[in-house]
DNA sequence: TGTGATTGATGCTCAGTGCGCATGTATGAT
DNA sequence: ATCATACATGCGCACTGAGCATCAATCACA
């Protein structure tokens, strides 16, 4: 009931070069060993395969018949097994990534970058949309791992901490507070604030923050995404409350950022992937410049672990 | 650079049945062994393949991608494999039998029906030439044996003597020797005899036994076929020297056989195949079955065996 | 025709592999 | 909280399969 694959490749190769001592030296095996093999495997199949005298070898009507199976098959399994020891050896394989838009446009493209010089050919996919959903994404296995905002724990994902960072205030530098260094939240002047719709999970985590120190903001302004918020600061309709990367340095020359104290509010940025899930090793190669990128730009604290 | 076939078919069974247990008891192995076999295809391939807790086992990245090439790797593999067992087991296979014509409407369509009756499915493809292009035919493996007239002996072919017949005169009742039961071939009337031409085994064979008796044959004439002759012989035409069997018994009422004497020559019917070459299970049983049969219907003298 | 070289087969020995038993450990259900 | 279940591991053992030495048969070349 066993299937003999070795005996299987010995006869392809024994077929092909016409001989066994030929085929041994290949396959870097002794001609007894061999000559063994191709027993078994008939022994097995009660069937001859070659007909050899002392001096040649020949196929029969049935390894002539089965001779083109066998190397279809011996060939379609060691290309299969192949391939996927590359996936370790060469971290070939494609990569599904959800993230939050923020971190597409931060963090993302410098490792992506990075990372298809050192493995070519791997297809990524980027699966982008809110904090819930990147949770949603990684836990029905649709991406491997995500980038999203923290916010409750799952008992089914582990998160890795990679990133801090405030909320501060953007303002042109025109504006009346572009010159402080800090600005308390309750000095702010609402009426001229650009936020961030409801869905967001930087809005969930901000109004819950506040509201545990008894503050509340409501703006002018609603967007839906932190980049649309920037441009309409860079275009001097406002101020926004976002997250201190939310720029890349340079991007917009006349934005300034302000602390915001009293208190700082910070948001995280976690790793998730699923609990018990191991990567796939183009993944968790992915995944490791990731961390490695982030730990480096690090800026006011230190990259935390919260795993489970 | 080994495949672990075995490998593969648990993995394919354990992710498909969802659990070690279940698939070791489907292999007909402990749970222990089936674990430590994924094991060992991981550690080769280095990829994980299946994601396990204590209490469940679920596919990774890789190995979801995996899983289907398994299952055909696999599937594919014990279907081929399967079905060369049943080659020998059941004695499936395709069959290819060269044979004079003179064989083709005698002893075969008797031994074909037995055959099939046994061994349904199989098909069978008669090869009919000539004496000389029987033995061309085995010899370049178009088919695995024949069956033809001895001639000259050849080296490279096994040669087993299955019938020896007599040569005799065939006429219709009214002929005026149809009451002799012999008749020597000196008292022949060459004028009314129907021959057979030259490229027939049958004739080279009469002429040269003939000629060693300083006798020699003209007739008046010349057909391609034994059945060409005796239907000539049916119809009144004239008569006909053939081997014993061309007719069989009670196909031409009014045809009479007699003796030839002075000398008695005979032809002999072997069963050639390549020297060195071993049959096929279906063929090796065709083979048996065609020996056999010919062995009980034998007439004038015994089987003989000639191999070298 | 004879002799040597080549090639597959076989007897024997030994090491490595893979299996099972007993047991450990984690998880999910009640 | 406890029990049952299902995968993992330590250990010992048997068997498979590899290699060495040698044999046997055939082909090539003189």
């Amino acid at each position: 009931m066993k299937i003999d694959f070795d005996g299987i490749q010995a006869f392809v190769l024994v077929a092909e070069l016409g001989g066994f001592s030929k085929a041994a030296n290949q396959l870097h095996l002794t001609q007894t060993a061999l000559t063994r093999r191709i027993q078994k495997l008939e022994a097995y199949l009660s069937v001859r395969l070659l007909d050899r005298t002392t001096r040649s070898v020949h196929l029969t009507a049935v390894g002539r018949e089965f001779l083109p199976q066998a190397r279809r098959l011996v060939g379609e399994t060691t290309f299969a097994v192949d391939r996927l020891k590359d996936m370790s050896r060469l971290g070939k394989g494609n990569i599904a990534i959800a993230s939050v838009p923020t971190m597409v446009n931060h963090t993302l493209p410098a490792v992506i970058r990075e990372y298809t010089q050192s493995h070519p050919g791997n297809r990524i996919r980027i699966i982008e949309s809110n904090a819930a959903d990147v949770r949603r994404t990684v836990l029905y296995d649709q991406a491997e791992f995500g980038i999203t905002i923290q916010i409750d724990r799952q008992p089914d994902l582990i998160e890795e901490a990679i990133l801090h960072e405030p909320f501060m205030l953007f303002c042109r530098d025109e504006h009346p507070l572009s010159k402080q260094k800090s600005i308390k939240w309750k000095e702010l002047r609402q009426a001229e604030l650009i936020m961030v719709g409801g869905l967001s999970g930087n809005r969930a985590l901000l109004d819950h923050q506040l509201a545990r120190n008894r503050l509340s903001l409501t703006g002018m302004y609603e967007v839906e995404h932190l980049s649309t918020a920037i441009a309409l600061v860079a275009a001097g309709v406002g101020t926004a409350i976002l997250p201190f990367s939310t720029v890349q340095e340079g991007t917009y020359p006349r934005v300034r950022r302000i602390s915001l104290t009293a208190p700082v509010i910070r948001r995280t940025i976690v790793l998730i992937r699923r609990k018990g899930a191991s990567l796939s090793p183009a993944s968790q190669t992915f995944y490791d410049m990731l961390a490695r990128k982030l730990e480096a730009t690090q800026l006011p604290n230190h990259r935390q672990h919260s795993a489970t």
